[in-house]
Formats: C-alpha cells, sequence, structure tokens
DNA sequence: TATGTTGTCGCAAACCTTTGCAATAACTGG
DNA sequence: CCAGTTATTGCAAAGGTTTGCGACAACATA
C-alpha cells in the first residue's frame, strides 16, 4: 500500500469521505516536489477538473493538514502545503529575505518542547514548525551592503524603497 | 526621557516622520495594557481623530513593529500589538484552543537560536517568537472529552460540529 | 518665513483566506 | 440496488491585511 492510499485509508477511518476533488489535490501535491502554493495546485487541479473551486483546495488542504497528510508552510505570508514524508518529517527555516525554505530536523526542537511542557503544562504544537529569519546568502549580502550595522534590527531595509 | 518618548527620538533619527496619527497610534498602544486588536486600535484612534484609516493603522504598526517599538502577536490569525517592553521582553504561547496568549521568557530560546546559527548560519529573528499549542486548562479539557486519545493529531475536534 | 523634497495619508481596490448556504454526492443500512 | 443521512461542494460574499496612487504635510534649508 502506497502512502497515498494509506492517506486516503486514513481519512475514511476518520469519517471524512472520498471525493475526487480531494484525491486529485493529493495526487497534485504528491506529484509536485516540495512545498506548493495554494493558487499552484488550484491550477494544476483545474487543468484536470476545472469546476473545482478555490474554496475547496484550501479547505481540503486544510484538512489534509489536520489530519497530518499534508504539512503547512508560510512563506511570505502565503500558505505552501508538502506531503508530509514520513520518517523525514523536518521543520522548516523561512528567509524573511529570498523566501526559500530550508529543512530542519525535528531533532532540533525536542528539548524546547520538553521544556515547555515541563514548565508551563503547554503543549506546544510541534508537528510542525517554522522558524523565520535570515540564510547565510542574505545575511552575507546584508554584510557588504551595511556598513554601519549595528545588528539592532531596525533601519530601512533598503533607503531606497521607503516604502515600509 | 519616557520611553515613549524614545521610541519618537528613534523613528525619526531613523529617517521616518512624526506625524499625528504615529504619536495617537503609539499613546493608545502604550495606553492599553497587554495585546490589542487592530481593530480596537483603530476604534480607539478614530475617537480622538475621526479621519485616521485602518490602512494608516496597520502600516503604522507595521513601522513600530519593524523599528522594535511594539511586538507583534498573531493570534488565532488576527494581528495584535503591545509595546516592547525594554528589560521585560517575552515571546509568547498562544493557546489554539482558548487563544490566549501567555509569555514566555526569552531564555528559553537562547540555545535554539545559537544552535541554528552555529549549525547552518540560519539568524531566526527571535526578537519576537509565538508559538502556538495548547495550554494546561485546555488540554485538561480536552483529556475529560477524549476517552479514546491517542494524543496522535487528526480527529475531528468535536464530532458535532463536522465543518473542519 | 518661504520653498523644495519626499515621506505619509486617505481612499479605493486588490490580495489571500475563510465562511454561510443551498444543492449535491458519498456513504450507510435495509 | 434503493432510500436516507449528512459530509462536501460550488458559489458568492465577507474578513482581515496589503498596496497603488495622487494629494498632502513634515522636515530641511535658506
Amino acid at each position: 500500500m502506497t502512502s497515498q492510499e494509506q492517506s486516503l485509508q486514513q481519512l475514511q477511518s476518520l469519517g471524512y469521505r472520498l471525493t475526487p476533488q480531494r484525491l486529485l489535490v493529493l495526487a497534485i501535491v504528491a506529484g509536485g516536489d516540495g512545498h506548493m502554493g495554494v493558487d499552484e495546485i488550484h491550477r494544476q487541479a483545474r487543468a484536470a477538473y476545472p469546476y473545482l473551486d478555490l474554496a475547496t483546495v484550501y479547505r481540503t488542504l486544510r484538512l489534509f493538514k489536520q489530519v497530518g497528510v499534508v504539512t503547512e508552510v508560510d512563506i511570505d505570508n502565503r500558505l505552501h502545503y508538502e506531503l508530509t514524508a514520513p520518517g523525514e518529517k523536518h521543520h522548516h527555516m523561512v528567509c524573511r529575505a529570498c523566501h526559500r525554505a530550508l529543512n530542519l530536523s525535528p531533532h532540533y526542537l525536542e528539548d524546547f518542547r520538553d521544556t515547555l511542557l515541563r514548565e508551563f503544562d503547554f503543549e506546544p504544537d510541534i508537528a510542525h514548525f517554522t522558524v523565520s529569519g535570515h540564510c547565510r546568502g542574505c545575511r552575507e549580502m546584508a554584510a557588504v551592503n551595511d556598513q554601519d550595522n549595528d545588528s539592532t534590527a531596525g533601519e530601512p531595509a533598503d533607503a531606497a524603497k521607503r516604502d515600509y
């Protein structure tokens, strides 16, 4: 049984229905490699089934995420999804500058989770976690451009485009 | 010099202008205690200055955040802001169920940051950090309601309202 | 104080995402 | 295989947030 079939069976066993729309969205997300934007998923889906509504795509992906079939990644305020690869789950580091997403092994978060649980009785949702920041490449560029870089965040990113 | 005046001076020294709108928004955020929703800030602002546009409130808060004057907290997909209290900075744990926000000392994230920087050359934006999850109260309620709780996430939160 | 530069505002429209609702289709039991 | 139940869809509209743009206002300079 493929992991896709497994996902579908899981959906069904939880009482959700198997609809052509869901099969289609799943196939597309499984087909693309890496995370895909919602609009891209919708576009591809419509190629096969023109009536499929964007709202349905959103609902389907939200459901898939809830069940654990896909992983949601917020990239620059836009939702992206990728198949949750069992056994190679990972979190994401998203660069605020280039918007690329790097993978992060769950191992790096376990201690953090344990601490929160122990100290605050707070169970963090770490099924998936996104931390934003700046990646190596963009940090190097920034270092070259900024001479008086005091590292305390705040200056307009670029004196030219002043449109904060 | 109060910390508000300090913030304003900082804005000015960065080349931003001091406008009545900005003074107003700052005063309101400083006045409220704890994080405030954008609409609430807007409502209060309009009481004093009826023409102030919602877009301006958003822009102003975004600027304040970028400069470090306020801290942004995402509560249930809605933006909230609070004054960044220097010396008592904290992160947030937001409960997905009751939407309450608990404070978290930065201390808990320092190791994590250091690791990311060392291992990946990735500088996380940890000026402020929000982790969502479930707080003590809501976890207890969930434990009472769920008999067959296998802790692996996925079941509909409530069999009654099936509208995932 | 008068003048120029350019950052900022208000407005309207766009954007991404969610939601209400009636019609439909997937599953269930007979 | 048929009828009943109800989850799901498509559509349209709302919701929160961002953006383009021309008019305006804040600051600097003389």
